[in-house]
DNA sequence: ATAGCCTCTGTACCATGGTACGGAGTCAAG
DNA sequence: CTTGACTCCGTACCATGGTACAGAGGCTAT
């Protein structure tokens, strides 16, 4: 409950310096230091979850910036937008690489089989 | 059929200075000239195309020069274990996008009923 | 009170996948 | 036989998300 950021980091699992570099980006708030040096404490390292699990859900640094931008989280119509727009991009990326997938897996098997030029390389060739 | 380098970037959807990007990457091989300019055909075409499709499945630049660097497809082993790779990886990469699908498709729809601090934010702060 | 580790600040550097630009050469049409 | 569009080449620059490092100062244990 009281964190150099050293122990924020490790907490979050991330580097000192990737701390630092949120803190230039806007995206972590800096403490006023008792003396020289900067105190964390949980608020910290939930928002500091919060921007690793908004980055697995594919949010760039900018919009989690915004997202924790609506202080206290009372525009709700704005972070209601920015989820939908993130839902349509996941649906559309899971959907593509679901198709890679499949294709992928198509393919290798056919390769297992194959004599001559490897279908892998050659399908993509066909349909890309 | 023959095809100057804009001719061919447009066909495969990308700029010219993109194909010249994968010609200094390796991807892409530069052909003889026919007296100082260039010319392409189907067979380049296909490779572009190639590119684009493995870059969807999320194969990196330098993967797909090894992919395609398996000349003439032939070894297939080398291909498919790429492959295996690349699905184990799409996998991990899918179950983790629709869960975070999942999550804003949920926080989204708690949003829209409650008032004060928005689900969307607050709830990535727990269990981020 | 000093060694040794940590912090702060600023700046530079990295990988990835391009994108832009200047200068010179090439090519087809008028 | 020149104009205008395109090509080639090299180099520089861009965004994104960090990572590294130098120099100065702070903190703690001995």
């Amino acid at each position: 409950m009281d964190f150099t950021i050293a122990k924020l980091a490790q907490a979050g699992g991330v580097g000192v310096e990737t701390i630092r570099y949120y803190q230039r980006r806007g995206l972590f708030p800096i403490p006023k230091p008792l003396g020289g040096i900067r105190r964390y404490g949980a608020p910290e390292v939930r928002r500091l979850k919060f921007i690793r699990a908004a980055q697995a859900a594919g949010f760039t640094l900018e919009e989690i910036r915004e997202l924790l931008a609506l202080d206290a989280g009372h525009d709700h119509a704005r972070a209601r937008a920015l989820a939908r727009e993130r839902i349509g991009a996941l649906d559309a990326r899971i959907a593509e690489l679901e198709q890679a997938r499949d294709a992928l897996k198509r393919l290798a098997r056919d390769c297992a089989r194959s004599r001559g030029p490897c279908p892998i390389i050659t399908a993509f060739e066909q349909d890309g």
